[in-house]
RNA sequence: GCCCAGGUAGCUCAGUUGGUAGAGCAGCGGACUGAAAAUCCGCGUGUCGGUGGUUCAAAUCCGCCCCUGGGCA
């Protein structure tokens, strides 16, 4: 069962990954299955981009607004429900087709993710109210007792990687690196995975950005990120950091004009792409690249490279 | 045509009495093991409009030319 490849196709944001997938999905007998972490909520279809009824009615998508923005998902979250929905679409004969952007979330599918116990909430909340307390140097020096490795490889400022390692060692006793090179990653599904990069000019892509984000303002995201703020959930959850909510948040709540909101998410959407494209260049290894926007031009080459690899390594 | 004010990084601009240039924004490169659309680390990227001259030395002083605003005709 385990003898149907895994076909992913990553992407900056803006590339047109989700049309391809969706195309090969519906020529090739797939199943979409999304890597993007925020299209993961459900109260997040505009500003996120996610594929429309259009899209989603040609092939089946999964893990398309599944979670509630009151809920966190995480790398292991999303990776446990991806290789669920792998193993059912190959159980189904058909050919997983996984579509993101999310560097961790591919890097978690292909390479694996260590096995590390789940830490209480209240350990997370205590790290922050320390970080606040002592700062950023003062909590590094705190963790340097229990977590020597991790102290000396994080600046003062990662207090996000600061407070997760501190989170880690506090509520298990074993540091972070530690359990990373103790347990081997025990959740990652077996290959073969097939990777299609799309990469687009960059000046092409962020004419693109741009463009569409000012498209989205127009479209209704105003209106979804009002509803999110109405909906009164806390600020620290992922959905409410997600690109786009940030910036127009702050222009529901008066403190920007809408064209500096517009102005803001362009720019944050660009150097978020920029990032991106860090983790696919360096992360993974691609099977095939796309140097350009995805369109109906590069499809048949597209399909061609899947008819001589991915469809002959099936067993 | 004449008179002003300008022309310095992708953009907006600094640049003392001459010592081959620096801020903000934008951008670029990188890191990444359960928040990752997160969180960080690093980097000025330049025919100083052009050209001749003065000088040991010119973004800076002088001449001429080009361009952009504004004014007067």
């Amino acid at each position: 069962m385990s003898g149907i490849p895994i076909l992913i196709v990553a992407g900056p944001t803006a590339s047109g990954k989700s049309a391809l997938a969706a195309d090969i999905a519906e020529t090739f007998a797939g199943v979409v299955i999304n890597a993007d972490s925020m299209q993961v909520y459900r109260e997040l279809a505009i500003v996120t981009a996610r594929p429309g009824d259009a899209e989603t009615a040609r092939a089946p998508h999964r893990l398309y607004g599944t979670l509630s923005v009151a809920e966190a998902c995480s790398a292991g979250r999303w990776l446990s429900m991806a290789t669920a929905e792998i193993e059912s679409a190959r159980t189904a004969g058909r050919i997983p087709v996984v579509v993101g952007g999310t560097g961790l979330y591919l890097k978690a599918l292909t390479k694996g993710l260590s096995s590390i116990p789940d830490v209480p909430e209240r350990f997370r909340t205590e790290a922050e109210a320390l970080y606040e307390t002592l700062g950023g140097g003062g909590f590094r020096e705190r963790l340097r007792t229990t977590d020597r490795e991790s102290a000396e490889r994080l600046p003062d400022g990662d207090r996000q990687r600061l407070i997760r390692a501190w989170e880690v060692v506090t509520a298990t006793g074993t540091p972070l690196p530690e359990w990373i090179r103790r347990r081997p990653p025990a959740t990652a599904v077996d290959g073969p995975f097939f990777m299609i990069h799309v990469f687009p000019e960059r000046k092409t892509l962020y004419a693109t950005i741009d463009r569409r984000f000012a498209e989205m303002a127009e479209k209704g995201a105003i209106e979804e990120v009002a509803a999110l703020l109405r909906s009164g959930i806390s600020s620290d959850l992922p959905a409410m950091k997600a690109v786009g909510v940030r910036e127009l948040a702050a222009y529901l709540r008066e403190e920007i004009s809408l064209s500096q909101a517009i102005a803001s998410g362009q720019k944050s959407t660009r150097n978020y792409a920029k990032r991106q494209m860090t983790w696919l260049r360096h992360q993974t290894v691609p099977s095939f690249v796309v140097d350009a926007q995805y369109s109906e031009s590069q499809r048949e080459k597209i399909f061609n490279f899947i008819r001589h690899s991915v469809l002959t390594a099936r067993i």
